[in-house]
RNA sequence: GCAGCCAUAGCUCAGUUGGUUAGAGCGCCUGAUUGUGGAUCAGGAGGUCGCCGGUUCGAAUCCAGCUGGCUGUACCA
């Protein structure tokens, strides 16, 4: 016998920027993404389903200076046969893909939602997470507004079906033409678009002020004197973008006017004013007010593949754990060129992505989503080992009546089986020893009541006589079993 | 990616100018309690002080590197 050897122990650590999720966090996630879907397919969407690899110049994302390396933000692998693949990074990219490849059979325009994981290889944060869930819809094959105001509608109800009411949330629509043709108009020079792009982006963030730092010489930041370099525009310049960006209101009259304004002969600019102004239109036809979907110029959604709407929903009330607004937890908007990549022919296409993780936070900040789903209702204890097949009967007839059960399978008395009933949360405990089977009866004890009593004051001194009254414990004949549990049941809800 | 701060038990943290067997609270396990959880009491388990080097008679403590975390910033389909 050798001495014991230490072994090197694996460590149970978790990839960085990945998590488990649990019961609690699942259910409300399926709950959510039910109510969500319920919408999407009363529109007609139809589900799809992609796998969660795909080449990586299927997802276009090889650095455009170097064709055979991924971008560093994906998940990107070779394996056997030497062709670069990656986890999916969005819901739109194999979307494309699926209808560039079965163009013929689908019948255009082609409505799909979908959810599923993608996985990012970014830095992590607190609340952002390196695999998350999207739950998308798109129309494929129309290029016409209706479209987009069909997408924005379905989102509008989407929230209003979660339970956030009017007000709490705000469908924000801008227009990816009516932004190029103000930097036309402007005279902003091709290289720093992106740069302007993503400054007018940060208005929410840094303010006016800020954005015009970063539109004109850079800005140093206050708190960490980081300096951001700028686009170098002229004041002039830096004027038109700010009373574009930072006009008054964010209503969509006052949004047309003000483009109307300032986009002078520029043609995206007209066409961009073109589409905002039929959405408002067909947004009115369908009864839907400045109380759900309002113009919002700073809205640009990055530097992606939009080519006309971009849309983003934002939750309007305040993350008490933050102290911030709660921010934008949907997006999406028209990309005419991506499903072209594949097919050499133009496929308009507009869609949006819903981010789960920040939604279903949001609810249940909100106390919109019940705690207590997915937590198991009814335990039912075994105190007599002779009794074995009596409990697993008691326990199927609690299922038989469509509410979950356990039947308990550790070992220990009475004084472990209620711990354990206790911890987990149950609600009910079933039970039944020789006294109860003599007398053809079952006790139920009510769990959520004796949590409540434990709570108030002089609980510690009378433990004797809580013991023989048994509080929250009734003795019932066996046939009225699943009675007495749903009455159990009924007393805590609200 | 860049900058600053941080890393001691499952969790939150103490740990004196570097000094001998590293502590507390909470949680966990066992018993008082083989028919009653949440209270109370008694006992117990759990830490190579993130890792690896260096300085020193001696390092949880000082120094360098690495890893991980937090905050800000940049990027974000």
């Amino acid at each position: 016998m050798g001495k014991p050897k230490k072994q090197k122990r694996a460590v149970p650590r978790l990839a960085r920027g990945f998590r488990d999720l649990t019961a609690a966090d699942l259910v409300a996630r399926r709950d959510m993404i039910q109510r969500v879907i319920e919408v999407y397919e009363r529109y007609g969407f139809q589900a799809l389903e992609t796998p969660a690899i795909e080449y990586v110049d299927v997802l276009g994302k090889f650095l455009p200076e170097a064709d055979d390396q991924p971008d560093a933000g994906i998940f990107a692998f070779k394996y056997d046969d030497d062709e670069w693949v990656a986890l999916r990074y969005d819901l739109t990219a194999p979307l494309s893909r699926y209808v560039a490849k079965n163009f013929q059979e689908l019948g255009m325009p082609f409505r799909r939602y979908q959810t599923g994981q993608v996985w990012r290889c970014e830095k992590p944060e607190p609340g952002r997470f390196r695999e998350f869930t999207q739950l998308d819809i798109d129309i494929v094959g129309a290029g016409s507004i209706l479209a987009d105001a069909e997408v924005v509608t379905v989102l509008a109800e989407s929230m209003e079906a979660l339970g956030i009411a009017r007000g709490e949330y705000r469908v924000q629509l801008n227009d990816r033409k009516v932004l190029n043709g103000l930097l036309e108009v402007v005279g902003c020079a091709a290289e720093v678009v992106p740069t302007v792009l993503r400054s007018l982006d940060k208005i929410d963030k840094v303010g006016p002020e800020g954005v015009r730092l970063l539109l004109g010489p850079g800005r140093e930041d206050p708190e960490s004197g980081d300096f951001t370099k700028g686009a170098g525009l002229e004041p002039g310049q830096v004027d038109t973008l700010l009373a574009f960006v930072d006009a008054p209101g964010d209503d969509r009259a006052t949004y047309l006017e003000t483009v109307a304004g300032l986009i002078g002969e520029s043609k995206d600019g007209q066409a961009g004013l073109a589409e905002m102004r039929e959405l408002d239109e067909i947004l009115s036809e369908r009864g839907l007010g400045p109380d759900q979907v309002v113009f919002t110029p700073s809205v640009v959604r990055g530097l992606a593949y939009y080519t006309g709407p971009v849309v983003e929903v934002a939750l309007t009330f305040t993350d008490p754990t933050s102290g911030k607004p709660f921010g934008s937890v949907a997006g999406g908007g028209r990309y005419d060129d991506l499903v072209g990549r594949f097919t050499g022919q133009p496929v308009p296409a507009t869609g949006a992505s819903i981010g789960v993780s920040r939604l279903l936070d949001a609810l249940n900040k909100l106390g919109k989503t019940d705690p207590s789903r997915g937590i198991c209702p009814v335990l039912v204890t075994t105190f007599d080992k002779s009794r074995r097949a009596d409990y697993q009967r008691l326990a199927d007839e609690v299922r038989a009546a469509g509410i979950p059960c356990e039947l308990y399978v550790g070992g220990g008395g009475a004084p472990k089986q209620f711990k354990y009933a206790d911890r987990r949360g149950f609600s009910v405990a079933v039970v039944a020893g020789p006294d109860e089977f003599e007398a053809g009866q079952v006790s139920l004890k009510d769990l959520r009541l004796g949590r409540e009593l434990s709570q108030s004051e002089g609980f510690a001194e009378d433990r004797k006589a809580w013991l023989e009254s048994l509080p929250g414990q009734v003795t019932v004949p066996r046939a009225e079993l699943v009675a007495q549990i749903r009455e159990i049941l009924g007393r805590h809800s609200g």
